[in-house]
DNA sequence: GCCAGGGCGCTAA
DNA sequence: ATTAGCGCCCTGG
């Protein structure tokens, strides 16, 4: 495995329950700035049943990018962790988005 | 090897 | 608010 996925997959599991974060921001987190796509192909290769919570990651516009059922999966994993969707299908980030503590500085 | 298309995003118009 | 163009990297044909 890449070793890039070891460390998207760990800032994705600093995300809490009920907050979003988007494949941009976590690529920036994990030290992969402007490789958001690459986000996108790390939870795609996920195994099922990992500890890795990624139903809490969207693209920049607040919405779920997965077609068909599994973006039906995504939405009702979301929902039951109490995130709310709008009736156009998108998420308020400005309500909702991750805001982890900033870096140490020292 | 080249090409096209993706769980994306930023900037300019 | 939308669209177009470009950058990024991975996979499949």
């Amino acid at each position: 495995m890449h070793p890039d996925y070891a460390r998207i997959y760990a800032t994705i599991q600093r995300i809490p329950r009920g907050r979003v974060a988007t494949y941009g921001q976590i690529a920036e987190l994990a030290g992969l700035p402007g490789r958001a796509r690459q986000i996108g192909y790390a939870l795609h290769a996920l195994p099922g049943g990992s500890p890795v919570p990624w139903q809490r990651v969207l693209n920049a516009r607040g919405e779920i990018s997965l077609p068909g059922a599994s973006g039906a999966r995504q939405r009702a994993l979301l929902v039951a962790e109490g995130v709310e969707f709008g009736d156009d299908g998108r998420i308020d980030l400005s309500a909702y988005q991750w805001r982890p503590r900033p870096a140490r500085r020292r």
